[in-house]
DNA sequence: CTGAAAGCGCTTACAG
DNA sequence: CTGAAAGCGCTTACAG
């Protein structure tokens, strides 16, 4: 491939003012040079090498992103906006899958870190990641679930325990006396939220029984543990899932055990994917702001300033068919 | 941060030496060398500059894969399968989202381009896209569906036509005498082929008749079509469907309807996603054979050979609930 | 407005 | 087994 070098050449200047054609500065360049530089790089189809600019710039303008499963419409959206936002910052956004592997994660923030990205979103498969060697290497990170305080990273979530206590309550309204509680996998921060705000609300409710079952965060295995629930003796009228995914699973085992959703057991997921608005029946859920958590990751990571943020951004609960309404509210 | 130097001299020897130590090559060190550059190494937290690695070495051991919405099932679990494919060859994966976009796809490829990506996986926008840039540059492209064999680009893909032949004859084989197909929104080469295949089937049986819908690929726009076509008089006994996304929208365009699937109207998928499994009701489709696509579409870009590789993979027609069987079948 | 030159942090023949 | 040095392709003070 042709260089800065090779336009330079062919143009009779040198390669600094190639550079400041194509970075439009530091310097001025008269419209003459700058337009037989032009011409030079169109007839030598130059692309400038951004391994070279990065590493003499000292910037590499990109940013990297850490989800668990990217097969996962949640962080499907996720990832879509903050390409979105990222792009809109003219920053690159690097994708990358853990699958579900704690020593994967490891693995590509040390990737990302050797790249040198400007910053790193993360949603990580740890409850407590260790994430000491990227500040180490000064490289500001910023998760998309609750993060202990004393880690060395910022934190953007919405407030899980009282979505959860919300949802939940909202159930208790329609008059569900027996509620079930569908938690992700781990003793996470996030699911002991989940737990925390389902339990608050099921206690304040006299007479309304609980419990809990667990699943991975997959339709599969959500299904496979809501047949086995559904089925038994003590099957809740109502359940509250930590997750859309599992919550679409859910709505699968009721049709295949021939129950109804909402007449014979409600649902209420979590999330707020665009898919749940169209499952059979349209999922009541929690709707995470994915647009704002997207476009303030960004930003925090370009700030990216001495202190750790921890912000909290507000949710909305959406209520559709599977929960018992008949229609959708507004919105 | 720590760069080789800096290890170099707190090991009281050289970069070369600190280089040979990091990439166990081309030379050998002594096993107390070794030991001094990796404990100073430790100890200065070094990681080796990625951009710098490359830049010397003139590759970068990276793969770039742009698809037209990663929120979309399909192209996640394309994504995470090739991610897993990279990653056993030693490749990095970087994804990007192209949000439906030619302008952006085109900006992709160039940024591709500009980071000296190994090669590119493409699940273009368009239906003839501008590719000779790409290949004047030196990198080779593998793009996972049809393509012109006078583009510069190899591809891998299944055999759509008589994958809807197959799927539209499974549904004549059922006895449904008005099948409708709900193509892709653009006249594409896979939309073509899609059609070519149903319009054999439907040609092949007297007395059937046939419908066709475009919508985009997303459950909203498939919802929207659906919801019309099926509460129209003439409405189809039983619709394949050009994509799952599409089909999951059609199957809530049906229970929004009152309809039963697959009792008042039956319905095939395309893709062959892990969530057409837990539809509800299980979705009939043909399965993409997503891992085979990944392995394969790296191992071509490693290869990297002269000639450009058009390859067709197997299918597999899954029957589920769906289309009108009441088990699923073995697998 | 323009050019010669140093430097970004690596890798790799080359010489010893 | 090890080191000095050139080079990858850019950017950017510095000097003119």
């Amino acid at each position: 491939m042709a260089t800065g070098r090779d336009v330079a050449e062919r143009a009779g200047t040198s390669t600094a003012v190639v550079s400041y054609v194509f970075n439009n500065g530091p310097r001025n360049v008269s419209p003459a040079t700058r337009e037989r530089v032009l011409r030079a790089a169109a007839e030598l189809n130059y692309r400038p090498n951004a391994l070279a600019r990065a590493l003499s710039a000292g910037k590499t303008l990109s940013v990297g992103l850490i989800v668990p499963d990217i097969a996962n419409p949640y962080f499907g959206e996720v990832s879509r906006a903050l390409e979105t936002a990222a792009t809109a910052r003219g920053r690159l956004l690097l994708i990358a899958d853990s699958a579900g592997s704690e020593e994967q994660e490891l693995q590509q923030l040390s990737s990302f870190i050797e790249r040198r990205v400007d910053g790193i979103v993360l949603v990580s498969v740890s409850d407590d990641p260790q994430l000491g060697f990227v500040a180490e290497a000064g490289i500001p990170i910023v998760a998309l679930h609750p993060l202990d305080l004393d880690q060395p990273a910022s934190s953007l979530t919405i407030d899980y325990d009282h979505a959860a206590e919300e949802a939940t309550q909202h159930l208790v309204g329609h008059g569900y006396r027996t509620i079930g509680l569908l938690n992700g996998p781990t003793d996470s921060a996030g699911s002991r939220q989940h737990a925390a705000g389902f339990t608050r609300a099921i206690l304040r409710s006299p007479g309304v029984q609980a419990s809990e079952r667990r699943s991975e965060t997959s339709r599969g295995d959500a299904a496979r543990v809501a047949l086995q629930w559904l089925a038994s003796g003590d099957r809740p009228r109502a359940i509250y899932v930590a997750t859309d995914e599992q919550a679409f699973g859910v709505l699968y085992a009721a049709a295949e055990l021939g129950l109804h959703v909402p007449d014979d057991v409600a649902v209420v997921g979590f999330d707020g994917t665009a898919h749940s608005r169209y499952a059979v029946p349209s999922l009541s859920t929690v709707q995470q702001p994915i647009p704002e958590l997207a476009t303030r990751a960004i930003e925090v990571l370009i700030a990216a300033e001495d202190a750790h943020v921890h912000e909290t951004l507000p949710h909305r609960f959406v209520a559709r068919r599977s929960c018992g309404w008949h229609a959708e509210v507004a919105g």
